[in-house]
DNA sequence: GTGAAAGCGCTAACAA
DNA sequence: TTGTTAGCGCTTTCAC
């Protein structure tokens, strides 16, 4: 039974560029020999390899990561969650991360979500489809929509800057309740009494407040004065907040931000009040600028360099097959003491 | 029930995530149906588009973009390259970019190339693999390898931070030649006379430096006294970039970033010297803790976020197909008088 | 308005 | 070591 008719052309218009396939042929050999070739030069023979890495300078191959990730259902991609990067907090984690990513031959999706969790959703949906071999998320999931939909992607996730005991898979962190602890000890230790903090008004540090505001009960010390302010915390804010404060005769000033602390000092010098004589001031964060202030800022420092390159090797591990027996990691904190307090 | 289709001889492990076949069938129709009832909601009958509907929340699709990427040639996928994310000043760029194109649905790659050159040739094979649909550069291309690459990959470019007659593609930026010379004419203006200049040794930062020394010299004013730092530019380097120009006998300094600006400030502080009485500062950069100094920073404004919003928007016209009729956008700059000078 | 067929460019699985 | 085959999950083209 055949039809004289011929089988209707439907061709696609291609996108143009250089395949694989025309190196294969370039090199006179198949596309998954080339392939093999790029991928797995140890399975080819010398031959081959010299041929295809010919074709390939000479036709400009750059290969097609959207098909390979289709095929091998490893995209190479890993996305990162941030609230906002104009933070600076993050910036070290972001950096690590990207850098240790790239090392390893992967690269990186950034997604901002906003310091509120309306965009997170949407965002979430717009990552999990481009079917990243990890996601990293600055701070921990907290919506339970959220959480869901990101076990049941079955992409490995790692949350930071947190600790909980319930992390969604993997976890690098330190706990803020310790730091808030540590930082109102140290305070007393400093023979200081009348604690104040000055807080943005985003969740961890809020966390760090009322830690600190328990021990400084805990110890003895007068009631903590608190300013909350809204995140982004800014120097502008701090200015404000230490004038509120100085009405309620404090006399050390625990900031959630090296923003904010810079923001009490500009406040503080500008009224004349001796730094740390009459004030002690504390940050957090331990910004490049906090060492070569004047004077230097007394401040918590969180490595977050290393907590992107913690999550970097989770990911990465997982993505290679390799199972993490460690699934949490306390990254911890110090306090360097310089000269603000 | 019988058992059903047997399973493929050559079963590839299937990603095992719901597909849109599978929401297909669910709803009763073709799987390119439901794939018009999502993409394309105005080609199919509003039954149609309620059963995909509910299909999609029963089955919890997630559509794979990558899948949808390498069918369609469009990724939705955008890449920005930039030197390094810990200096603020790309951050504001950055961060509208991000924001612009999620508001248009799409997502975000992260490069970071380092100040050197070196990595940029990897990066841009890892990106242009990806084949997103345009790229953002911040700065612009300056190997001839890169920019032939870039133009062979037919990937929309943009340009950014920078102005030149010859751009890969597209150009949104501001000339760092005016900067140096508005600067230098401002402060003549202001009385000073031996000008001096911190500058990071960027590329474009000493190119404002130039200008602003052919300006100074063009103005009859005193040859300008310059100590360069390495790039990232810090407070630190600023301190002691200002310890070596009070020996040459300066008034006025002119930074190529505000860290810098704040590291002089920081050291005239230190050292009693008044400014702006005995010395102008001006920055580059206009951080948000600019304004709240004390004194308050006069500095160079560049809307980066301007910029970053424009670069959006060309990649977004050009993937819809408009063409975009003004390749090159001049953003401008703004000197901020407050009152450091 | 809806559907069947045919790929997009690549790689896993199997075979030689 | 190399090749053949059959998809990965989606959208384009063409047909009704």
């Amino acid at each position: 039974m055949s039809t004289d008719a011929t089988p209707p052309r439907r061709s696609r218009r291609r996108s143009g560029a250089v395949t694989l396939h025309d190196v294969a042929k370039l090199a006179g050999v198949a596309p998954i020999t080339a392939s093999r070739a790029l991928n797995h030069p140890k399975q080819v023979s010398a031959e081959v390899r010299q041929k295809v890495s010919d074709a390939v300078s000479r036709t400009g191959y750059v290969p097609n990561l959207l098909a390979g990730g289709l095929a091998s259902t490893r995209s190479r991609l890993v996305a990162a969650l941030v609230p906002s990067i104009s933070g600076p907090v993050f910036l070290a984690t972001v950096q690590a991360l990207t850098e240790t990513l790239a090392e390893h031959g992967y690269q990186m999706m950034l997604g901002q979500s906003g310091y509120t969790n309306t965009r997170e959703d949407a965002l979430l949906e717009a990552i999990i489809g481009r079917r990243p071999d990890g996601i990293v998320l600055t701070g921990i999931m907290h919506s339970a929509e959220g959480r869901r939909r990101l076990m049941a992607s079955g992409i490995p996730v790692v949350e930071t800057w947190d600790l909980t005991p319930t992390p969604i898979d993997m976890l690098v962190g330190f706990s803020h309740v310790d730091v808030g602890h540590a930082v109102a000890r140290f305070l007393r230790d400093k023979g200081r009494t009348r604690l104040a903090a000055v807080s943005g008004d985003d969740e961890r540090a809020l966390r760090r407040l009322e830690a600190y505001r328990a021990a400084a009960l805990a110890l003895g010390l007068a009631e903590v004065q608190a300013v909350v302010v809204p995140a982004p915390t800014t120097l502008r804010s701090g200015r404000d907040a230490l004038a509120q404060l100085l009405e309620r005769g404090v006399d050390a000033v625990f900031c959630s931000s090296d923003q904010l602390a810079l923001g009490v000092m500009t406040e503080a010098q500008a009224r004349g009040i001796a730094i740390p004589q009459r004030l002690s001031v504390v940050g957090f964060g331990d910004l490049e600028i906090a060492a070569d202030l004047n004077p230097a800022l007394t401040t918590v420092r969180i490595n977050g360099a290393d907590i992107g390159r913690q999550a970097a090797r989770f990911i990465i591990d997982r993505a290679e097959g390799r199972e993490v027996a460690q699934r949490i990691v306390d990254i911890g904190y110090s306090i360097v003491d310089r000269h603000s307090a």
